[in-house]
DNA sequence: CGTGTGACTCAGT
DNA sequence: GACTGAGCCACAC
């Protein structure tokens, strides 16, 4: 199986749009309820690239979106990830929310966990 | 069109 | 629990 691009992407519809993705990544993550978290492999696989969790990663690096929730995105196994170095902040966010993190990792991060489980490689 | 990079993920040591 | 190596993807240069 390949993600391979028909040279006609005319026809289903795909999104033309150059910013597909990054625009798509951000559209999923405002859909993120508060007190639920994503991980960016889900928010990837939402997104249209279930493999993509990098740059997933590095659209929320661009993240000035107010409007986006990025810190309800969280790395697999229930990990923080990351937030520009502010780590902190994005605990402070989470909890306020609901979401309690211990350390490094998302306290019932399965139960909070927003997206369905994925099936790794069908 | 090739290369480097990163707020990732997984498996192995 | 920590570190490493490899894989995978989109984007900036």
């Amino acid at each position: 199986m390949g993600r391979h691009a028909p040279a006609t992407r005319t026809g289903a519809g795909r999104r033309p749009r150059p910013d597909d993705f990054a625009d798509r990544v951000l559209d999923v993550v405002r859909r993120i309820p508060a007190g639920r978290v994503a991980t960016y492999g889900d928010v990837a696989a939402l997104a249209g690239a279930p493999r993509a969790a990098r740059a997933v990663g590095n659209v929320m690096r661009g993240c000035r979106d107010a409007t986006v929730p990025c810190h309800r995105v969280v790395a697999a196994g229930g990990l923080l990830g990351g937030y520009g170095g502010f780590e902190a902040m994005k605990r402070a966010l989470l909890s306020a929310e609901g979401v309690l993190v211990v350390g490094r990792r998302i306290r019932g991060f399965a139960g909070r966990r927003w997206a369905p489980a994925r099936p790794r490689r069908a």
